[in-house]
DNA sequence: CATGCAAATGTTATAATGTTGCAAACTCTG
DNA sequence: CAGAGTTTGCAACATTATAACATTTGCATG
């Protein structure tokens, strides 16, 4: 699992997809997932863009290139991935969006802009122990942690780039 | 605004809900907010169980009851109140619940029972700033943030009392 | 290679959640 | 009470997600 550029800078988003596709196969092959054409290409389409995708969103591109799919092909696909850690559902937006850390154990921060729709996923060691803290305090047990920030990226705050 | 009871300990949820309403209208009193009978009504609703309650169980609630509503009457009512702090949206739930720190400036973190469903609003300042430091980290301006913590609430972690 | 099981996919329908647009009613203010 | 702005009623619709069941595929094994 290679470090990755930050989705607001300008990288070569193919090697960038590739990595992620790469990356898949090797954790499926690992753990005896099978991930069928289906699969691959679903986690592809949403890697080909930092902006989360909803599932119709991927139903779309999947029918337009000729594939026979219906809505249970694409969610059947995204909670295979979302299993083995490859994408993240982002609730706020109902979408999905490329696991940058697929492997590693980790808790997810996701920096959502709201003016170009691009989302980073950071691994904050630091942020996890305090929401664990809080949670403890309260004699919580800790399962799954949601944590979506919403506002915006460098790029935007100038007002530029709003792609 | 007073202190209350977590939701997973006996107490008197009747005056839980008085407090809660009567913060709400000396809230919007302050700000020339209108706490219209059916957005106070919706906020009761609400606040009558610290489960979360999805837009169409309020709706049940209120149709139940003769008043005669669609959804746009419920998802108005509840666009108002979170619009003054009243209740939060549960993102990862598609649900609603009171708000414990309405009138406070808050960021509230969730800790949500996966077992009995009961939700507490905790405010606590060192995520909040640990969050925050990380967002300024990547010169992400963090506007809103969500954060949903799904586990098992001290009661359920027992085994026992499932309501 | 046959065969049988489990996993994956196709297919249709439907459920659950949320929004738009417009007209009528209400509320406040002058 | 007239007019502006806000709130509500109402119908239709859009979006997101799941259920149920038939069919096919991959693959281990006799």
């Amino acid at each position: 699992m290679s470090a990755r550029a930050l989705p607001y800078r300008p990288h070569n988003h193919d090697a960038c997809v590739s990595q992620a596709l790469a990356d898949a196969r090797s954790i499926c092959r690992k753990q005896n997932a099978r991930l069928t054409p289906t699969r691959e290409r679903v986690l592809e389409l949403i890697w080909q863009s930092h902006k989360p995708l909803g599932a119709y969103d991927v139903l779309a591109k999947l029918t337009a290139e000729g594939h026979n799919a219906a809505p249970p092909t694409v969610y059947r696909a995204l909670d295979f991935l979302q299993q083995y850690g490859l994408v993240h559902r982002i609730a706020s937006l109902n979408a999905f969006t490329g696991c940058a850390h697929a492997g590693e154990q980790h808790t997810g921060m996701f920096l959502i802009c709201r003016a170009c729709g691009n989302v980073l996923e950071l691994m904050d060691p630091s942020v996890a122990r305090a929401i664990e803290t809080a949670a403890n305090a309260e004699t919580f047990r800790t399962e799954t942690i949601t944590l979506e920030v919403a506002g915006l990226c460098p790029g935007c705050q100038a007002g530029q780039h709003h792609e």
